[in-house]
DNA sequence: CCGAATCCCTCTGGATACTG
DNA sequence: CAGTATCCAGAGGGATTCGG
């Protein structure tokens, strides 16, 4: 699954319809997914539930710093896309299951590689980001 | 590259410290890349530079929706960050030459395997997204 | 040609309090 | 236990104008 590197460039052809994307407001599907993961808590909470299924309460113990309101913004959307799934319990007291459906399962793989690219070139990035604006790099 | 896919579960160790991750603001790599590149033009920028070196205008003739604003800050942050190099060029007019860094180079590869997942599955994530709310999932 | 400066609006996310 | 409802601050991003 594309998994061997085949040489970097024109890699994301597919999603770059022409040199010139044209239109209005682009629908990349990997922003779209870049930006639907990048936010605050869902890698966490996908992360998590990787590992086994968690109810609320048990999701919001591992996770203390995510407020309830978020916790369950982050949870619906996440459901909503069809990454996982919610299973309600009619027991007293109720109790609710989260799990990972199978295409959260699949998002795993992909985003496990760049979590490892993450790791392996923080440092790296880091030593860019402290480093001041740059004497300029010109040349006549 | 943990392209093989070993079955799903806790492949995401390295960055969940603990069960639970503890601490108050959690700095997540993965979440910082996605975050990163997860905003409107970078992807679509990196894209562009990965297939080869573009002149400031000739980025923004390539992507005409993006306002000069967006162009540069989108720039000097993926310069920032070291995913890709800005040379001036002392000519009249002037020119500035963006390319992609070494660094940039190699995140191409994590971020097109994304790119696969995200354009085999978006059709399912449409269907999901479409469903109304579900009639409730339960069990007693 | 390659930007910087300003204004303004929207969307995300946190705090807090309340409910079936 | 598993959420909702409100309010509010800050970041993201667009339009427009000006400058070297």
């Amino acid at each position: 699954m594309s998994g061997t590197n085949m040489g970097v460039p024109s890699m994301l052809a597919h999603v770059l319809p022409t040199p010139v994307p044209a239109a209005e407001h682009e629908v990349c599907p990997l922003t779209d997914v870049l930006r639907r993961v990048g936010d605050k808590w869902s890698v966490l909470v996908l992360t998590l539930l990787g590992r086994r299924p968690y109810r609320y309460n048990e999701l919001h113990r591992s996770v203390p710093a995510i407020s309830q309101r978020m916790l369950t913004r982050t949870l619906r959307s996440l459901e909503t896309d069809g990454l996982i799934s919610r299973t309600v319990f009619a027991t007293v007291p109720p109790s609710v299951e989260y799990r990972l459906s199978p295409l959260g399962e699949s998002l795993l793989g992909p985003l496990s590689a760049l979590a490892d690219w993450a790791v392996q070139h923080q440092p790296e990035i880091d030593r860019h980001r402290q480093r001041p604006p740059s004497p300029f790099d010109s040349r006549p």
